[in-house]
DNA sequence: ATTTTTAGTCCATTTTATTCCATTATGCTC
DNA sequence: GAGCATAATGGAATAAAATGGACTAAAAAT
């Protein structure tokens, strides 16, 4: 089975939790010991991240010497300053509830009682409103489609420098 | 558990005095013998940073030599002038508070019965008032931002370039 | 149709936050 | 130098909130 794979709806409960599916409660449970420990945070296009603690320390490995990059550096103090602020670590409970917390519902406007959507995104979930899932899929697809046109037009224009190549001689 | 992240609005009290998170208050027993060391000082963009002792050294460490290299530069004292004259140490209270030095109040806004905002950023603490983080989080939210845009556009633009290189032919 | 799984709601317990008060320290005036 | 006044620190108590768990209803699968 793979794993993360997929998008359901889900719904917030009035205390802010979301509650995993079994399929993707197991998912998380094949991470680390088995201990449920995630980390949330923030995405830049306004959707909630849920990954397995693993999954983000592999994402982070790449900086080191923080203390002392920051000591000097405003770019790195600025880049610490936004992840930090944006995560939050956590673990499911043993009722498979993940609880977001507050100021992750203020920059993604998943509040209680809101209709969301859980999106697994092969290394781990996404969390939308219907909204703002909307809107971002279709900015994805939409750049996926540019894009596709972009490699057909340049198909043909190869065909054609092939042509014009052998007119000349 | 993952330290220093998150962040949440606190309020200073009519002593000048904050009170920790129950989370942030355990990430900072993690350090040094959990005497609860910290070092607090006053950021460049107007925050002030609240960190672990063993943090702060390994910050200052980077700099070597200092007593050599302040007999025969002035900029190497007028550095350590600016964080020896802004720096404060200090230790976290029973009851998880700090005491925010009349000092520090001056440059960084943090007077009694303010509002506040207190962001993890991985290595330690940063407080804000909630009109300089505002501000600085936008700062670095827009540029966050216009580098993933210009990420976008760069892919798009990779394609149009192989394309107009071939009608150029 | 029955049984098992899942979702949602509600309640109890624990944790956390805020406010207020007492004690101690410091500084100023007489 | 003594006493008074003001500020600071530490601590406790009360009120609010969040957490975890259980129960019920509904849906799905066998």
């Amino acid at each position: 089975m793979l794993p993360f794979f997929g998008h359901e709806k889900v719904s917030i409960d009035s205390n802010g939790r979301v509650k995993l599916s079994p399929r993707f409660a197991s998912d998380f449970r094949e991470y680390g010991n088995g201990n449920g420990q995630i980390v949330l945070f923030c995405l830049p296009e306004g959707g909630l991240a849920v990954y397995p603690e693993e999954i983000f320390l592999q994402m982070r490995r790449a900086e080191a010497h923080p203390a002392e990059r920051a000591a000097e550096s405003l770019l790195q103090r600025r880049k610490m300053r936004l992840s930090g602020a944006m995560t939050h670590s956590d673990s499911i409970s043993n009722q498979g509830r993940i609880t977001i917390p507050h100021f992750l519902r203020e920059h993604t406007g998943l509040h209680p009682n809101i209709q969301s959507v859980m999106v697994g995104v092969e290394i781990g979930l996404e969390i939308w409103t219907l909204e703002t899932w909307a809107s971002e899929f279709g900015k994805a697809r939409n750049h996926a489609n540019e894009k596709g046109e972009l490699e057909m037009a340049s198909d043909l224009y190869c065909s054609k420098k092939i042509n014009k190549g052998d007119e000349k001689l």
